[in-house]
DNA sequence: ATATCATATGAACAGTTATTCATATGTTCA
DNA sequence: TGAACATATGAATAACTGTTCATATGATAT
């Protein structure tokens, strides 16, 4: 009874076509889903949420992350330049030292909720 | 003058040691900041992302979600697991069909936050 | 029983990613 | 100018990850 609408990938059914029809409506922009993947992506590794939080507490020169998280100088900097991408952070320099800190102030926040999900029960 | 503290990876000097010592004692321990990669790591897919939103709306069966997001039924099962292992997906079974919702209130609120960066100007 | 359907799962493959190494750039200081 | 230092970057490698395919499991209905 049941057809399958338009989808090519799916190799089932609709069971619940009512409720299906009901979910797309409210699902947001394809574009925003996947901007909000890449950004978690970013979140998704141990090294850059070390840095981050480091940057919580104050702005931070390559060298000295390096040797907080003890990390080498290259690793940090191939990070810094994705956070920096990902507009999450931002740099001045001072001669040839660069300073880097939060460019977002979202960021806390995310986090928060992040550790309230795992620090649960 | 200045020396390298205790670290074997690091390959360049503390140039701050006050800030560096300073924001190591506000480091959160090492164990939450690979639990908090972990999790935005099962938010770093877009696939997820697309589930975990149509939970949002409404509780659906395996079927349905592959409909809706147009994936193969195999791809959103492994998926579904991932999701449940990290605990933020459960399910009850009907006879043959499985209903997965949502197991966490905090994942609005932390979508909701990364939308806010990345509407951002 | 057997056919059908919904779901789960293991193996394989392709694509991605984080670190390392070597080196380049640009600044400071002697 | 040249040595030392902070940082950036490209290439290579190893590890990881998502999808597909084939198949298994378990439930329903005839």
């Amino acid at each position: 009874m049941h057809e399958n609408y338009g989808s090519d990938k799916c190799d089932c059914n609709i069971i619940h076509e009512d409720v299906v029809n009901m979910v797309r409506k409210n699902m947001p922009k394809e574009e925003y889903l996947y901007d909000l993947a890449e950004l978690f992506k970013v979140f998704g590794d141990t090294t850059r949420i070390k840095i981050l939080y480091a940057l919580f507490a104050s702005e931070m020169c390559v060298c000295d992350i390096a040797s907080l998280i003890n990390m080498t100088q290259s690793a940090v900097s191939h990070q810094l330049r994705v956070l920096k991408q990902a507009r999450l952070v931002k740099y001045r320099k001072e001669g040839k030292i660069v300073y880097y800190s939060l460019d977002d102030e979202h960021i806390k926040h995310i986090f928060d909720q992040g550790l309230m999900h795992i620090t649960e029960t």
